[in-house]
DNA sequence: TACCAGGAGAAAA
DNA sequence: TTTTCTCATGGT
């Protein structure tokens, strides 16, 4: 089955997953530090903290003294380390005078010069510099998780410990250079790791033929633990 | 109780 | 260069 192809039948299944969750291109940002290694729910609990205490800015996130900002994300868990690296994303931001529209910082450069500029900052690796670029700066950049290697070796179609790199040319390579088929194949691919884990009540086959409605993660052919390769 | 979640960076080997 | 450790809350 081709990549494109398996797309279609994802889609199908699990219909458009409208990522991603939030109201603004800052939102996004913060949302891609925020997740990382973290629930989504718990996230939005932080989000909304942000939101009520009035502190999703730059300015104003550059302005909270750490204590204080890691005290309104903590619901996302690891918040003394993400506190940090909220401040280096807005730093970033500030610096490079897009402090009041961050997603201004789309007209600095290429994608891949965007790229780097991201990857510079503390906090920000691969799968968050892409998430960035992909959601918040609608730059076609395809997004490699965990699912995606879990996923995707599952079906046979990686070994498993192919790099981060290794792993995004290969979408790459075999799908247009599309934004909102990136979009869509990142969520539903994640829409797809998570019924592996835990199948919903309205979806109890696989649209996989992979055999993951059962008790949760006993079916698994790879360990949850993250590879190092990643 | 134990395990996992839309990772990344530092330290150790 | 590659592997291991650390960061931490909330749901199942």
């Amino acid at each position: 089955m081709t990549l494109m192809r398996l797309h279609d039948t994802l889609l199908a299944h699990f219909g458009a997953q409208h990522w991603w969750p939030a109201e603004t291109p800052f939102e996004v940002m913060v949302g891609a530090i925020l997740t990382q290694n973290t629930a989504w729910t718990n996230v939005e609990r932080a989000i909304k903290a942000l939101k009520t205490a009035d502190a999703l800015s730059v300015a104003a996130i550059l302005a909270l003294d750490h204590d204080t900002l890691a005290a309104l994300i903590r619901p996302a868990g690891y918040f003394n380390v993400k506190a940090r690296r909220l401040k280096a994303l807005c730093q970033s931001l500030y610096d490079a005078g897009v402090a009041d529209a961050p997603e201004r910082l789309a007209q600095q450069g290429t994608a891949a010069e965007l790229r780097d500029r991201l990857l510079t900052i503390n906090g920000v690796g691969a799968e968050t510099a892409d998430s960035i670029l992909l959601y918040a700066l609608e730059r076609p950049s395809f997004v490699v998780d965990t699912y995606t290697r879990r996923s995707f070796t599952r079906l046979g179609l990686l070994r498993g410990n192919e790099t981060y790199a290794a792993i995004q040319a290969y979408f790459q390579a075999a799908l247009p250079t599309d934004l909102a088929l990136f979009n869509e194949y990142h969520a539903l691919i994640v829409a797809l790791g998570k019924h592996h884990c835990r199948p919903t009540p309205r979806c109890a086959g696989c649209p996989l033929n992979t055999h993951c409605a059962h008790d949760q993660h006993a079916q698994h052919t790879l360990p949850l633990r993250k590879t190092a390769a990643l």
